[in-house]
DNA sequence: TACACACCCTGAAGTTACTATAGAGTCAAC
DNA sequence: GTTGACTCTATAGTAACTTCAGGGTGTGTA
């Protein structure tokens, strides 16, 4: 298979497929004689593992690492659950913080109903305290 | 004042600053006979009001619409409110998603609860349908 | 045989909103 | 005159790709 067949059934882009290979998520493979990339099942399978993890928003360092304790086989579980429970929590923040975030939005949007001037919603954002957020360190997630 | 006090004012970087200008979201200032920029209070509230668009997760485009809007004064209102409602829009998109992703993540944690080979959870990862959501075009919101 | 056309290759640059670094200049105080 | 805090520009790095330029491969048709 070559690589346009492989994204298709990943329903990635093809430069997708060769970013990942030099990222070192998927392994380089084999080439035909006029050095077209030649996949097989094993590589569909690490590649929708990898695209589903991307879907779960993980990061590429945390796929890594899940690849990682896959490859090993055996009794890697704690370290996975590890893996996955923090990113549960990335998660969590995020949606908290993005639910604040719609309140103040929400506020601010009622400043202004109809046209007039100076416009309420400008003003508020002029006279806002600046929110503690900004100081935070950020996940990988937005 | 320069640029440094300004950075403390705003709660943000001096390399933020300089960022912005060059962003084209500040305006250049004047400089000193050392070169050094120097800002008024104009800047300062310029700079907080981008700060508060920042902090309310518009993106630098979102952000540079409002301030046009802004500069032009008058009846921009009804844009105005286009734009917050919008960007309202997003954030709670991107919520809803959050919000699936982790029942999804939820669903799959279930699968290991303890040391077992193969670990249900990689299992699962490999093993899911690719959801629709790469395909759909992302916010500017993670 | 010639050519079109779909597919593949590499390497580099662009995206967003900064942060970090290097190497140099400014300025006030001691 | 020198220390130290501050400032300047320009460049590269971050994440996870996408886009582009400039080519090569392979197959089908005239």
């Amino acid at each position: 298979m070559k690589i346009g067949e492989l994204a298709k059934l990943a329903q990635c882009s093809v430069e997708t497929i060769r970013f990942y290979e030099k990222e070192g998520l998927l392994p380089t493979t084999e080439r035909t004689l006029g050095n077209f990339r030649v996949y097989g099942p094993a590589h569909i399978e690490r590649l929708r593992f990898i695209r589903n993890c991307r879907a779960l928003d993980m990061s590429h360092e945390e796929i890594h690492t899940l690849l990682r304790l896959a490859d090993q086989g055996g009794d890697g579980c704690s370290a996975i659950n590890e893996v996955f429970d923090e990113h549960i929590a990335h998660v969590d923040t995020r949606i908290k913080e993005l639910e604040q975030l719609k309140q103040q939005l929400a506020e601010l949007r009622q400043h202004c109903q109809s046209n007039h001037n100076p416009c309420g919603i400008l003003q508020g954002l002029a006279d806002m305290e600046i929110p503690s957020k900004l100081d935070k360190k950020r996940t990988h997630l937005g």
